[in-house]
Parts: C-alpha cells; sequence; structure tokens
RNA sequence: GGUCCCAUCGUCUAGGGGUUAGGACACCAGAUUUUCAUUCUGGUAACACGGGUUCGAUUCCCGUUGGGACUACCA
C-alpha cells in the first residue's frame, strides 16, 4: 500500500473555520492512523484576498487543537516551498507543458467580452453559460487567433490568462472513498482558467500540480469541492499522472442549527456561539470574533465534538480522547449526509472533560479570571473552589462567573428566596449562629455543620427550614456548591461579617 | 435554470430484506442531593412520499418531494 500523505491546505484570506478545522482533524486521523504524514500547505494564490495574519492564525488553532504538523510551512520538508506564493514558477512549467501538448491554450477576453458572451448564451435561452467546447471558437483566444497573433499579442504585454481545453463530451468519473463512483459528462465543464493574468495559477491548477509533486495519497476536503472534482482528475490526466492521482475522499459539509445551508459566521454571531477556534480581529473592520478558547471550550472537548460531526465509530463510546480518536478512525465510517451544528452537544462534551480533570489543572482557569479582575488568590485556595465547583461547571470560565462570591461579598440578595425564607426563624437562627461561629479562629466545614446543628437544636428550630436563608446571606445567590465547604473556603470573620451584613441590610420580618 | 451530492427520533447517529429500529445530546418525570448542579432510573420521539423487486421492505432499484453544494482570472 502506498504511504500515507495527507495535506491541510487552507487558504489564509481570514479566520480558519471550524468546518477547516474538522477536515484538518479527519487528514490528521488518518495520517497519524497509517503512520504517514501530515502536511500543511498554504493556498495563497489570491492575492486579493490576502489577510495579513491569517496563516499565523491558521498555525496557532491547529496548535491549539493538537493537530500537528509533520510537514509544511514552519516544520520544513522535502518538498518545500509549501506556500503556494512562492511556488509560481513550478505552475507556470506545467501550464506551459499542457499548452505545449494542447491540452490548454491562452485566452485574450476581457471581462467585458466574457460578460457579454453570457449575456449572449442567456438571451439565446442556453441552460448553461460557460466558456467551453460549444463557444470557445467564437472567443478572443489562440485557438481562433493565429499562432503569429498570438505571439504578437504576448510580446505586446497584452493580458492573457491559460484555459484547460476541456472536451466537448465524454463521461468522466471519479472514484470517491466516501460517496463512490460520481460521473459527469465533460461537456458540463467549462474551459477553466488555470493561470491568472497576474501569473498566479488557480485552486485547480496548483492543487493538482503540488498534490502530485507532494505525492499525496488522500484528498480528504469539504463537499464543495465535488464539482470540481472531475475537472482535476482531467488535470491529472493530462498531466500524465492518472495512475499517481491520489483517492478523493469530500466529506459531508457542516450546517446551519437550522439545516439550511453552509455554517458561517454569520449564524453563529446571530445565534451565540463561536465558530472560530481561537478569537479572531478582523484587520479590515477591527472587528472581534470570539473564539471557541476564549468561550470556554476545551481544545479536547472541541475535537471530540468535531469528531462526531460526520463520523462515528460505530460503538457506543462518546468520550475519546485524540488518541483514540486516531485508533478508532476510518474513511468507511465517514457519513454522506450534511450534520447540522449542535452547540448543546458542544457544551455537553466540554462539561464531560472539565469534570474529568484535576483540581490543580482547573485552578489555573479560574486563577486567569481572577488575574483579568485584579484579585489575588492562592493557588490551593483556587484549587479548592474547583473541587467544589466542577461539577456544575460547563465553561472554563464559570469557575469565577458562579465562583465570584468566594471573592466578592454579595451586594444584593436574590429577591425569591429572601421572600420565601427570611423569616424570624431564619433571623434568630443567623444571629445565634453569627455569634458561634465568631467565637471559633478556624473554620472547617464538619465545624461548621456541627456548630449550625447544635444552634438550631437548641433553638428547636430545623435546620433545613433556614439554610437557603444562611446561604442567600453568604453567596447571594439561590444555589451553589456546598455550603459548609464554601463557609470553610470563606474563613469564619468573613462568614460573620457576610451573615451581619445580611442581618443588617435586610428587612426585620416580623 | 443547469450539473453534482444527500435523506433513520428536534439534533448527532447505529443498524439493516424478517429487529420491541439501538445509543448520545436536548426535553419531560421520578429518586438521591435539606438548594442548585452532578449522579441514577424511567419516559416522549424517527426510517420523507409513491412505485417496483421480493413470501416479506425502513433496508435493494426507479421516480417524486425536500435539502444542500457548485455554477469567478475565490479557494
Amino acid at each position: 500500500m502506498r504511504e500515507i500523505r495527507v495535506r491541510f491546505a487552507p487558504s489564509p484570506t481570514g479566520a480558519l473555520h471550524i468546518g477547516g478545522v474538522r477536515t484538518a482533524l479527519y487528514n490528521y486521523l488518518l495520517a497519524r492512523k497509517h503512520k504517514g504524514t501530515m502536511i500543511l500547505r498554504i493556498e495563497d494564490t489570491d492575492q486579493t484576498r490576502f489577510v495579513p495574519g491569517a496563516e499565523e492564525y491558521i498555525k496557532q488553532s491547529l496548535e491549539w487543537v493538537g493537530i500537528k504538523i509533520d510537514e509544511g510551512i514552519t516544520a520544513g520538508g522535502a518538498h518545500e516551498p509549501y506556500r503556494q506564493s512562492e511556488r509560481k514558477p513550478i505552475y507556470k512549467e506545467y501550464a506551459q507543458k499542457l499548452i505545449d501538448s494542447g491540452y490548454a491554450y491562452y485566452a485574450f477576453d476581457t471581462n467585458e467580452e466574457l460578460e457579454a458572451m453570457r449575456n449572449r448564451l442567456k438571451a439565446a435561452g442556453s441552460s448553461n453559460q460557460q466558456y467551453s467546447a460549444a463557444t470557445r471558437m467564437d472567443m478572443n483566444n489562440s485557438l481562433v487567433n493565429s499562432e503569429e497573433d498570438t505571439k504578437r499579442k504576448i510580446a505586446a504585454g497584452e493580458a492573457y490568462v491559460i484555459r484547460l481545453k476541456v472536451p466537448a463530451e465524454g463521461e468522466i468519473h471519479l472514484q470517491d472513498l466516501i460517496r463512490g463512483d460520481v460521473k459527469v459528462d465533460s461537456s458540463q465543464i467549462d474551459d477553466k482558467v488555470l493561470m491568472k493574468s497576474d501569473g498566479m495559477p488557480t485552486y485547480h491548477l496548483a492543487n493538482v500540480v503540488d498534490d502530485y509533486l507532494m505525492n499525496i495519497s488522500h484528498v480528504i476536503r469539504g463537499e464543495e469541492w465535488l464539482p470540481s472534482a472531475p475537472l482535476h482528475v482531467l488535470l491529472y490526466r493530462y498531466l500524465g499522472w492518472e495512475k499517481e492521482m491520489p483517492q478523493f475522499a469530500h466529506l459531508p459539509l457542516l450546517l446551519k442549527p437550522d439545516g439550511n445551508g453552509k455554517l458561517s459566521k454569520r449564524d453563529a454571531d446571530q445565534m451565540g456561539f463561536p465558530i472560530f477556534p481561537l478569537n479572531w480581529t478582523d484587520p479590515n473592520s477591527g472587528e472581534l470574533a470570539k473564539g471557541f478558547r476564549e468561550s470556554g471550550y476545551l481544545s479536547e472537548a472541541l475535537i471530540n465534538f468535531l469528531a462526531f460531526l460526520g463520523w462515528n465509530p460505530g460503538s457506543e463510546q462518546e468520550i475519546f480522547s485524540m488518541e483514540e480518536l486516531i485508533d478508532a478512525f476510518s474513511l468507511e465510517r465517514i457519513g454522506k449526509a450534511g450534520a447540522r451544528f449542535d452547540i448543546q452537544k458542544a457544551q455537553w462534551f466540554n462539561q464531560q472533560y472539565l469534570k474529568a480533570k484535576s483540581n490543580e489543572e482547573l485552578s489555573n482557569y479560574l486563577l486567569d479570571s481572577l488575574k483579568a479582575e485584579s484579585i489575588e488568590c492562592s493557588k490551593e485556595k483556587a484549587e479548592k473552589i474547583c473541587g467544589i465547583m466542577k461539577e456544575r461547571v460547563t465553561f472554563t470560565h464559570d469557575f469565577w462567573l458562579h465562583g465570584k462570591f468566594f471573592f466578592i461579598a454579595p451586594a444584593s440578595y436574590d429577591e425569591q428566596v429572601i421572600a420565601k425564607k427570611w423569616n424570624a426563624d431564619a433571623v434568630t437562627v443567623l444571629t445565634a449562629y453569627s455569634q458561634e461561629i465568631n467565637k471559633l479562629n478556624s473554620l472547617t466545614a464538619e465545624l461548621a455543620k456541627a456548630t449550625l446543628e447544635t444552634v438550631t437544636t437548641n433553638l428547636g428550630i430545623g435546620t433545613g427550614k433556614i439554610l437557603q436563608a444562611l446561604r442567600v446571606s453568604i453567596t447571594g445567590g439561590a444555589s451553589g456548591p456546598d455550603l459548609m465547604m464554601t463557609m470553610e473556603i470563606l474563613g469564619s470573620k468573613e462568614v460573620v461579617s457576610r451573615i451581619q451584613h445580611a442581618l443588617n441590610t435586610l428587612k426585620k420580618p416580623v
């Protein structure tokens, strides 16, 4: 079997879309599974859409999610350079080869002329308006002009493109690993531009040339490429590389949550979830798009979630580490239908991964949040807080968001709890309780509980009746982690002060 | 419009000529937790439609419908 060599080949036109991350992931899983090579190639042949910082963003995103690059930009390799803009002469050479062998030709048509052609065909009621065998002889190209004329035009510096001469008819077959046999009649394919007038190749040429030169074994990419895949087959054929042609696998698309259409940044904004792995600030608009990382997602959870969007192991296991994914992965088990993006499932995965982490590891997230708020906290205390909170947390920032009361005394109290539970009994117990706690110089959860029981027993009031009042006086909220542990972390002085404050602030019920 | 791709619970999906059509998320109910969350138990919920093929189709074939992608000197 041929050595597995796959590539992830994004273009640096902005932040890396989450669908791109999944494509990269599937490539990576296949490579690792078969001890192959994962290549990162940058497809920057469109100079007009180049976005500064995008390449760096791609690298950082892949690094964050744990997709390691064996070969390509930064990693280097035997097929350098891995940035298509730096491979210009290579494409030119092969375009020339196609011209020499009669499979491609020069075209001098202006945009206006192309436009006119389309309008003409449209008016005539033609089902497709393309530059093809049916129309090329009416256009301004080296097929209709004399050789001298073509040479003269080129020498005079007239703008031209190189187009592929697609045959008028004939079926083109493509064996897709996911979709099986796909066939298209070549009459449906237009004479695609191979080299643009700026001297850069188009995706079609660059992609085929590089995949061949880099000895790529499998092209795993999104389904949006399926319609142009037959064209690529034609290119391999005309270049004489059909035997070395990689195998194709066109991945199902990631769909909007409501199911209609490709997942886009717009949907994410509207529905309030991220679509990029990392924060991204658009250099043109200055607009910030939130990343999964900054939204509180763990990379392992994101990967697990993404892996299951379009693929499944066939078992009932849901939680997979990267190693387990590599072990279980196979192209055969990739589905054909588009997968809707369900952020709730992503949240569930995140919760699972968060719960499984050590307090030590989790404390870093809390400490980060605290640092941003300029609040001091020891590592030990942070670990303790994370320990009692991790069962109730969905995002990394929830430790801070739902645990603020560990650092800031409540400024207001939950009204519902006050209305229902703040009564004469509560005031009696809390008054006595704070006096007892005040006598202690160190407070443990056990001590807090024992003291509370003693106080309530002496007063003949059920503990359960006033517990909510105690919680609200200490945290301000109606719910939260174990209250006794919370008090232990807060310490006796703080507990007393908070109860006193509640007693003083809240109306004394009659 | 044309070409291509796709179709199992609301969502991600397993399955496959004869099954009580399985799991997970979400949702609902109960138990535990003196709160909330966690956890556990249970529940609601699907083979788009019409023709074939067949003793028998949700599964295979064809069509319809629906959805999607592509249709640039963008990738």
